[in-house]
This record gives structure tokens, C-alpha cells and sequence, in this order.
DNA sequence: GCCTAGGACTTTCCATTGGCAAGATGCAAA
DNA sequence: TTTGCATCTTGCCAATGGAAAGTCCTAGGC
């Protein structure tokens, strides 16, 4: 069937597919309603029918980043489970799923007190800390010290995305953050 | 002279200034050519006529930034000089001066040739790797170590303005900078 | 002291965007 | 079969970034 019915059937999953090709291809910035609902095929009010508005389609896409992210720590962790593997798979992340990643960190685009999204944050949380006990409570040694590795490996992601690292470390990111991420007091 | 001469005298650091008003306020995403012309009392079209159009002015704003930057790093590296000092610092200057920041790791809101941003950045850079001897040869030990403490509070200040940090931590990021920074091997 | 050249800024216009309101369409249950 | 309702569209609006052309003013040559 060439020509389109009315009902699309599920709409929505195509036009999450259609905003991360969007994404992968102008970033965030550049995201337009117009473009994505007519790389779905749709009109632009019809993402507004399922998602209500621009920042709730980004809601949409930083949760499945989120949910994304964390399958992939946790296939990390139980295949090495080394503190170094799981860097790699966080950096690699980041590059591999740029229009994710470059959503789920920008909090300015969309609604961080949805439920669905702070369930699959406290998910990519979890699968990243799963090493380290309780984060609830007091800031105890493991804790901060969690928090130095995530920090170490989110700006490292980051600076590589932005192309702010010096050129002679390399184009692999995962093989700078090898040498990068040994550089951490307690690995 | 309350009413405006036609002539502004200097326009360019006016509409800087308005610009950075505009994204305190809003942020990067939602900022506006029309809204910063109206905070400087001008059109729109006269920001076009001093910086071409908004990567323009963006650039002209991640320039400023990393100019600011260089000063406080090395300001604080004059006073104190240790690792731990340099990293509050570098997270100060983000917290402070968070509408530069913002603008300065968005490599795609801005034009990554123009040259006076090239030189702003290397002169970050420097001041950032002060201690650190050669960046432009093969990566040795201390330049990973370099990339490793820059990516680390890199990463803290990001993840810290995007409220992604659990809240046990507290809400001074100073403070939490000092206990995590820490953990790196070589401090 | 005039007067011209050119920079500074405005007015006008256009395509594009996000969102609202109202309407058209077709599935699915009664 | 018919009715209810979710799905999707059409038409509209204010706001935005940018181009083109025009207006205003200052500075430098005579």
C-alpha cells in the first residue's frame, strides 16, 4: 500500500524514529516539528496529537535514551564488570547514540518532572552505580567516589562530542578513554 | 539623552551585554535576536549588520566566555596553584557564568573557525594546562592525566547545571567539587 | 565651512516555525 | 448499522531569522 491510509497504525514509534534520524543528522538545535512530521509522512499537528508539544516528543526520545543507556551498562557490567569497561560502554554510548545522548543531557528541553522519565533515569542511574550501594543517603566515600567516575567518563563524552579535545589524542574515542579513565584514583 | 540618538556610540558590547542577559534568563535554546535587539533598544537587523547573524553573535559570546575563562583559571592558579583550587575554579566559572558556559561547550551554536575564537580557546586551553608541559605532540602520561582532570570537573559542572547530580550531595557545587576531585589518582 | 563617501541603523518584506481551533476520516464497540 | 471517539488534516496566527533597500549621521577631503 503506497499511498498512505489515514490511520497511520502506530504513529508514534515512527515518528520517534523519524525525530533521532533528525537529530543524528542537524542536532537538536536545528530539530524542527515540520521536518520530523514530514520525514514521517504526517502533518506537524499530528505529533502534537501524541506528544503535545515539541518538548514533549524531546521527553519522549531523552526517555528512550535513557532506557537505552541503561541496557547497555548493564550488558557492560555483566559481561567485565570492570569500572573501565563500563567507561568505554558510557563513552561509547554517548558517540554511537549522539541523538540521544545530546538530548538526555540538556535538561532545558524537556520536562524533567515526567514520570516515565525519571523511572528511566533512576533505570540508566541505577545500571551505572550498580557497584556502589546506596545513593540515597549521606555522601559516603563511594558515593563521591561514583560520582568522580561518572563525572570523569560524561566529560569526557562530552568534550569528544564537541570536538574540544586536543587532535593528537586520537579519533577512537573509546580507546582515549582507556587511557584516560586509568587516571582515576581508585579503578 | 533619554532618546536614543541614532547612532548608538558602541552597539557591539551593548547587545554582548543583552545577550548574555537573554540567556541567564532563558538559556541558549530560547534565545532570541529580536528579544536581545529590543534589551539593547535597537532592531533586530542591527545585531546582522555588526555580527552577520546568530552564530555570529554566539560566537562573539563563546569568545568573550573562554577570554573570561582563561583569566579566572589563571588567577586561580597564580593564588594557589594545586590541582584542587584549579578545579573549583574551572566549576565556578561555570555556575558564575553559566551563560557563557553554555554557549562555549555547544560547539553547534557557533562558528568552530572563526580565528578569534581559535585564539581565545588556546589561550583556555593554556591556562588550563599551565602546568602541564606539551599538547600538540603524541599523548604522554601527563596529557592524559591533563584530559582525565579536565574531563572530570568537565563533566561535574555539566552534569551539576543540568541538575542531574543526586540532590545528597547538596546544592554547593564548590563544595562538591572539592570532595570529588579527589579521587583522582593524582591529585 | 561645505560636501561627499561610507558606516550605522531602520523599514519592509519573506519563508519557516510551533501551537491552537475546528474540521474531516475511519476504526471499533454497541 | 450506527454511534462514539481517537486519529489525522486543514486553516490560521504570532514570532522568528534573514535579505534587500532605504534613511540617517559622522568623518575626512577640499
Amino acid at each position: 500500500m503506497p499511498t498512505r491510509p489515514y490511520h497511520h497504525g502506530n504513529l508514534p514509534p515512527a515518528i520517534l524514529a523519524a525525530a533521532i534520524d533528525a537529530l543524528t543528522e542537524s542536532g537538536p538545535t536545528a530539530l524542527s516539528l515540520r521536518d520530523v512530521a514530514r520525514r514521517a509522512g504526517v502533518t506537524h499537528t499530528a505529533i502534537a496529537h501524541h506528544f503535545g508539544d515539541k518538548t514533549g516528543l524531546l521527553t519522549s526520545v531523552a526517555t528512550k535514551g535513557f532506557l537505552l543507556q541503561a541496557e547497555e551498562l548493564a550488558n557492560a557490567h555483566q559481561r567485565a564488570g570492570s569500572f573501565l569497561d563500563i567507561a568505554v560502554a558510557y563513552v561509547r554510548f554517548a558517540t554511537t547514540h549522539r541523538a540521544y545522548f545530546d538530548v538526555m543531557y540538556r535538561a532545558d528541553l524537556y520536562r524533567n518532572d515526567d514520570p516515565a522519565l525519571l523511572a528511566a533515569r533512576a533505570l540508566s542511574s541505577a545500571s551505572l552505580y550498580n557497584n556502589v550501594g546506596q545513593i540515597g543517603t549521606a555522601p559516603s566515600e563511594t558515593t563521591t567516589a561514583g560520582i568522580a567516575a561518572w563525572s570523569l567518563v560524561h566529560g569526557l563524552a562530552t568534550l569528544w562530542l564537541n570536538g574540544a579535545l586536543p587532535a593528537a589524542l586520537g579519533d577512537d574515542p573509546e580507546a582515549i578513554t582507556r587511557t584516560v579513565a586509568i587516571h582515576l584514583g581508585k579503578s
